[in-house]
DNA sequence: CAAAAGACTTGCACCGACAAAA
DNA sequence: TTTTGTCGGTGCAAGTCTTTTG
C-alpha cells in the first residue's frame, strides 16, 4: 500500500530537527504537516502523524512556528472517511431544537424516573452544580450527562446577567448548551480544508493506515547506545494501534509488530556526555546519515524504515527495513510487559540525573523588627525572604501559615534572637526589593531576556532528556524543588511550612545497569542511592521534605512512549466498561435495597460515583486538609429533599467545593436516609465502606475495574455521544463549538473549576458598557431612520456635527449590522460567564480519549491543531493514527 | 487483614510570551 | 506604543491505587 510512502526526504528532515537538539520543536510538526498536505494533494499519505514526532521533537526551544493548520495527517483512507464520516455522525439533527436528543429520549424512554440535575451557583461565584437530572434510572449506556440532562432547570440563559444562577452547570439543556456555543464562536479559524480531510484513503483498513510515518518519525530520535546491547528497537511510541478501530485490546497483549526500527545511528552515548553529544548532533546526524543512505536506496518512499538494532553491534547497519504498515511496534518492553510480563517497564535507561537549583545568594536588604533593622545570617535572610514574597497573597490571612512559618524560622534565628515574635517583624524591605528585581527583569529587552534563556536552556539540556530502550524521550521534571514555604491548598494544616532544601544525598537514581552513573552536580556531595530497577518508571525520587514519608518523583514527560502507553491502557480499560457497564447498573441497583448493610453502602456508593462521577474518596490523616471523596462523605455532606432529591456539598481535591442537588431513584434516597440516621454531622455516611472494599468489589465486576475507571468512561463517552449528535454540517468554527460545549459538559460533570481571574469583574462591566453605547447607537439610528423617511436630515451626532444623510435602506442596514453586533456580544459576555469558573483543560488532558477527538476530526475536516495544541499533540501522539470511524 | 510504602495520575495556580485592543 | 487578555507551560500539591509489611 501506497501508505507507506513515507518519503524519506522528511523522515530526514524530521529527523533532523530532531537533531536540532531538542530544540525545535514542532518543526515536525511543520514538516508533518507540510507532508501531508502534500499528501493531501496527492502523494502520498504518509502520516506523518505527530506520534512519532512529539517525542522526541517537542523541544521546543524556539518556537518555530508550527505548521499551521496542517491537516491530520489523515490516514489514507480519510477521504472515504471523511465522506463516511459525514454519514458517520448520522445524526445531525439540528442541534438547538431537538433537544437533546438522544441520551435522554433513550433515557426516559428507559427509565420512568426522570431525574434533574440542577447545579448552583454560589454567590460568589463558586460554582456549584446542582444538576438536576432526571436522570433515568439507569441508562447504562447513556452518559450521565445524558442522564442528567433531564431537566435542566437553569438553563443558562440570562446572558447578560452576571449571577445569573445559571451556573455552568446547566449542562443539561442542550439547547441552552448550544446557544453558548454560538456564542463561543470565536474560533475563527479557517484553515486548509484540504487538509482535514483526510485523505483519500480509501480503504479504511486500519492497519494500512500511516503508520508508517509515524514510526519513523519517533524513530527519529532514538538514539542508541552502543553499549547496548539489547536490541534496540529504536522506535519510538509505541504505539501500538490497535487493529483498526480500535480493539481495544491493544495495550497488553502487545504484539509488536514489525518495529519499524530507524536506523538510529547510534551515537554512542557515553557516559556523562552522551545525551547531550547526542543530542545535539549526532542524533540528527547519525539519523540524516543512516537515513540519507537509505533514502537514496530507495527511491520511492520509504516507508518503513529500519533501523538496525542491532543488537550488540553498535553499529549500524543500515537498515533493515521492515515494511511496517500498520504495525506499530511497540517497543519492545512496553508493550508487551505491561500485560503480562512482568512488569519491566524498560531494558535499557539512560540520563544525566536533575538538576538543583542555584544555592541562595543573600541580597543584604535588611528587614526591620519594632522599627529596627536587624542583621540576619544567609540562612535566616533566605527563609524570611520567602515570607516577604508572599506578602501580598492570601497566605497571609491565615493564621496557621503565620504559625508554622514561624514556627520554622524561629528554629533558625535561635530562641535568643532579637526577634522574638512575627507580630512586630515588617518584611516590607525585602518585599520591595523583590518587586524591584521582578521590574528589572522585565524591563530587559527582547534581546537580553533571549540571552538569559538561551543560558539557562544550555545548562539544562542535558539534563531534559533520556534514552529509553535506545529511544531518546523527554524527561519531566528533571529540575529539583527548589526550597519554599510550602504552599498547601485549602486549610491545610502544614501551609508556611518551611520546605527545605534538597541536597544530591536525599536523592535516589534509577537508572540502566549499564549506563554511566550521572555524575552529582554538586561538588563534593553523592547521591543517596543509585539503583537499577525496571520495573518502575521514575529516574529519581526524594523524600518529601514537608512529609518525609512521602516520594517525589521525576519521570518522563507525557510525550513519552512509556507515559502514553499507559495512557492508551486507561482508555482502553475504560471503554471495557461499556461492555459491563449495564449488568453494573443493574446489579448496584438490586442491592440498593440489600439486607446487607455493607452491600447496600457499596451499591449507593458505586451509584454515586458512576452518576455523579465522584472520586472514590480515600482515607486521608490528620496532617492534611480535611476533604472528602465518596466513601469518605460525611453524613452532614449529604442532605435528604424530599421527596427522592439529594443535595450534596462538600470539599473535594484540592479543597474545592462541589455543591449539586441531584434527583435519584427512592431506594438511593432511602438509602442514604438509612445510612445517616443515628449518626452526627461529621460521622462517616459509609462506615461499612473504604475505597479498599469498593474496588474490590469493582474487581469483581470487570477485571481492573476501579472507582476512578468511571470518571474516565462517563467522561469520554459523554464526548463521544455529544459530538456525534451535535455536529451537523457547517464551517470549521462551528465545529469548533460543538466540540467545546462536549468539553465544557464534561468539564462540569467532572466538577473541573478554575478561580475567577481577578479581573472578570472589570471584564464584565467593560463589555456591559459597551453594549449600552451599542445600544444608544442603536436608538440614534432608528430615530434617523424615521426621519429619513419623513425626508428629515438625521440628528447630529455627540460631538454636534450633522450626520451625513443617509437614505432609509442605508439606516436600516446599519441597524440590523448592530443588533448583530449587539446580540453576539451579548453571547460573548453569556459564554464569558457561564465558563468563568469551569476548566476545559483537565478533561481534555485526562478524561477524554484524544482518539475520540482525532477520529471526528477525521470525520469533519477540522484540524486537529484546533483542539490539541502542541503539547497535547504530543502527549496524544499515540492517538493519532486512530480509524476516522473510532468511536469510544 | 490493615497499615505503611510505593508508584503513578490528576488538578489548580501561577507565570511569561504573545496577541488583541486601546 | 501601552494595556489588557489569552494561552501554553511549569510547578508542585493532592488524589488514586497497588504492593509490601507486620
Amino acid at each position: 500500500m501506497a501508505i507507506e510512502a513515507s518519503t524519506k526526504p522528511n523522515i530526514v528532515s524530521d529527523f533532523d530537527d530532531d537533531d536540532d537538539d531538542g530544540p525545535v520543536v514542532f518543526k515536525r510538526s511543520n514538516t508533518a504537516a507540510k507532508q501531508n498536505q502534500v499528501n493531501s494533494e496527492g502523494k502520498k499519505p504518509s502520516s506523518s502523524t505527530a506520534n512519532g514526532q512529539n517525542a522526541n521533537t517537542q523541544k521546543g526551544k524556539t518556537t518555530v512556528p508550527f505548521s499551521k493548520a496542517s491537516p491530520m495527517r489523515s490516514p489514507p483512507p480519510s477521504l472515504k472517511a471523511s465522506s463516511s464520516s459525514a454519514k458517520g455522525s448520522p445524526a445531525k439533527s439540528p442541534v438547538l431544537t431537538s433537544k437533546t436528543p438522544s441520551p435522554l429520549d433513550d433515557r426516559l424512554k428507559q427509565s420512568p424516573q426522570p431525574n434533574a440535575s440542577s447545579l448552583d451557583k454560589k454567590e460568589d461565584g463558586s460554582v456549584s452544580n446542582g444538576l438536576e437530572n432526571d436522570d433515568e434510572d439507569f441508562e447504562d449506556h447513556k452518559p450521565l450527562s445524558a442522564r442528567l440532562k433531564g431537566n435542566n432547570n437553569n438553563a443558562n440563559r440570562g446572558p447578560s446577567a452576571p449571577k445569573a444562577d445559571t451556573s455552568p452547570i446547566s449542562r443539561i439543556n442542550v439547547k441552552s448548551a448550544f446557544d453558548d456555543s454560538d456564542d463561543e464562536a470565536p474560533l475563527s479559524s479557517r484553515f486548509p480544508k484540504s487538509c482535514g480531510g483526510t485523505s483519500g484513503g480509501k480503504h479504511s483498513d486500519p492497519d494500512e493506515k500511516k503508520p508508517l510515518t509515524s514510526k519513523l518519525q519517533q524513530n527519529g530520535s532514538t538514539t542508541l547506545d552502543k553499549r547496548q546491547k539489547s536490541s534496540f528497537g529504536s522506535i519510538k511510541r509505541p504505539l501500538d494501534k490497535v487493529s483498526s478501530t480500535g480493539t481495544s485490546s491493544a495495550k497488553k497483549p502487545k504484539v509488536s509488530n514489525t518495529y519499524t526500527e530507524m536506523k538510529v545511528k547510534q551515537v554512542s552515548v557515553k557516559a556523562e556526555q552522551k545525551a547531550d553529544d547526542d543530542d545535539h548532533i549526532p542524533i540528527a546526524q547519525r539519523m540524516k546519515k543512516s537515513i540519507s543512505s537509505d533514502i537514496k536506496a530507495n527511491s520511492t518512499k520509504i516507508t518503513k524504515v529500519t533501523k538496525v538494532d542491532s543488537s550488540s553491534s553498535k553499529k549500524i547497519n543500515k537498515k533493515s527495513k521492515k515494511i511496517i504498515k500498520n504495525s506499530k511496534y511497540s517497543k519492545s518492553t512496553k508493550m508487551l510487559p505491561s500485560s503480562g510480563d512482568g512488569q519491566k517497564k524498560w531494558t535499557t535507561l539512560v540520563h544525566n540525573g536533575v538538576i538543583f537549583p542555584p544555592p541562595y545568594t543573600p541580597h543584604g536588604v535588611k528587614m526591620l523588627y519594632k522599627g529596627k533593622t536587624v542583621d540576619l545570617t544567609p540562612e535566616q535572610e533566605e527563609v524570611a525572604t520567602m515570607y516577604a514574597v508572599m506578602l501580598e497573597t492570601d497566605y497571609m490571612q491565615k493564621p496557621k501559615f503565620k504559625e508554622n512559618f514561624w514556627t520554622d524560622w524561629r528554629k533558625l534565628l535561635g530562641k535568643n534572637h532579637v526577634i522574638q515574635n512575627l507580630t512586630d517583624c515588617d518584611f516590607k524591605p525585602i518585599y520591595d526589593w523583590h518587586q524591584q528585581q521582578k521590574e528589572i527583569k522585565k524591563q530587559m529587552n527582547s534581546e537580553e531576556k533571549k540571552a538569559v534563556r538561551e543560558e539557562k536552556m544550555k545548562q539544562e539540556e542535558k539534563y531534559m532528556w533520556a534514552i529509553v530502550d535506545g529511544v531518546k524521550e523527554k524527561v519531566g521534571n528533571f529540575r529539583v524543588e527548589p526550597p519554599g514555604l510550602f504552599r498547601g491548598r485549602g486549610e491545610h494544616p502544614k501551609m508556611g511550612k518551611l520546605k527545605k532544601r534538597i541536597r544530591p544525598s536525599d536523592i535516589t537514581i534509577n537508572i540502566g545497569e549499564d549506563a554511566p552513573i550521572p555524575e552529582c552536580p554538586i561538588p563534593g556531595e553523592s547521591w543517596k542511592e543509585v539503583k537499577h530497577d525496571n520495573t518502575v518508571t521514575w529516574l529519581a525520587f526524594w523524600n518529601d521534605p514537608i512529609n518525609p514519608k512521602e516520594f517525589k518523583y521525576v519521570f518522563l514527560a507525557a510525550s513519552s512512549s512509556l507515559k502514553g502507553q499507559s495512557d492508551k491502557e486507561k482508555y482502553e480499560k475504560a471503554r471495557k466498561l461499556k461492555d459491563y457497564i449495564e449488568s453494573i447498573r443493574a446489579s448496584y441497583t438490586k442491592d440498593f435495597t440489600s439486607k446487607d448493610v455493607s452491600r447496600r453502602q457499596i451499591a449507593v456508593a458505586t451509584y454515586l460515583i458512576d452518576k455523579l462521577a465522584l472520586r472514590a474518596g480515600n482515607e486521608k490523616d490528620d496532617d492534611e486538609a480535611d476533604t472528602v471523596g465518596c466513601c469518605t462523605l460525611k453524613v452532614g455532606n449529604v442532605e435528604c429533599i424530599p421527596p427522592n432529591k439529594l443535595k450534596f456539598d462538600f470539599l473535594g481535591k484540592d479543597s474545592i467545593q462541589y455543591v449539586n442537588t441531584v434527583e435519584v431513584e427512592l431506594p438511593v434516597y432511602k438509602a442514604i436516609g438509612q445510612f445517616q440516621t443515628g449518626k452526627k454531622q461529621n460521622d462517616d455516611l459509609f462506615d461499612k465502606l473504604d475505597t479498599a472494599k469498593l474496588n474490590a468489589h469493582l474487581k469483581e465486576l470487570m477485571p481492573g475495574l476501579t472507582a476512578k475507571v468511571f470518571r474516565t468512561y462517563n467522561a469520554s463517552i459523554t464526548l463521544d455521544e455529544m459530538l456525534s449528535k451535535e455536529t451537523k454540517e457547517g464551517d470549521v468554527a462551528e465545529k469548533i463549538v460543538v466540540y467545546q460545549t462536549a468539553n465544557k459538559e464534561v468539564a462540569i460533570i467532572c466538577n473541573h473549576q478554575r478561580s475567577v481571574s481577578k479581573s472578570h469583574g472589570a471584564q464584565m462591566t467593560r463589555l456591559t458598557e459597551k453594549i449600552e453605547e451599542l445600544k444608544g447607537v442603536l436608538k440614534d439610528l432608528k430615530i434617523d431612520l424615521d426621519r429619513a423617511r419623513k425626508g428629515k436630515p438625521p440628528l447630529k451626532d455627540s460631538d454636534g456635527k450633522r450626520k451625513r444623510n443617509l437614505t432609509p435602506e442605508a439606516i436600516e442596514r446599519k441597524i440590523a449590522q448592530t443588533d448583530v453586533k449587539i446580540e453576539k456580544m451579548e453571547r460573548d459576555m453569556k459564554t464569558k460567564e457561564d465558563l468563568k469558573t469551569v476548566a476545559l483543560g483537565t478533561s481534555k488532558i485526562n478524561y477524554l480519549d484524544p482518539r475520540i477527538t482525532v477520529a471526528w476530526c477525521k470525520r469533519h475536516e477540522v484540524p486537529i491543531e484546533k483542539i490539541f495544541n502542541k503539547s497535547l499533540l504530543a502527549k496524544f501522539a499515540w492517538a493519532m493514527d486512530v480509524d476516522p470511524e473510532f468511536r469510544f
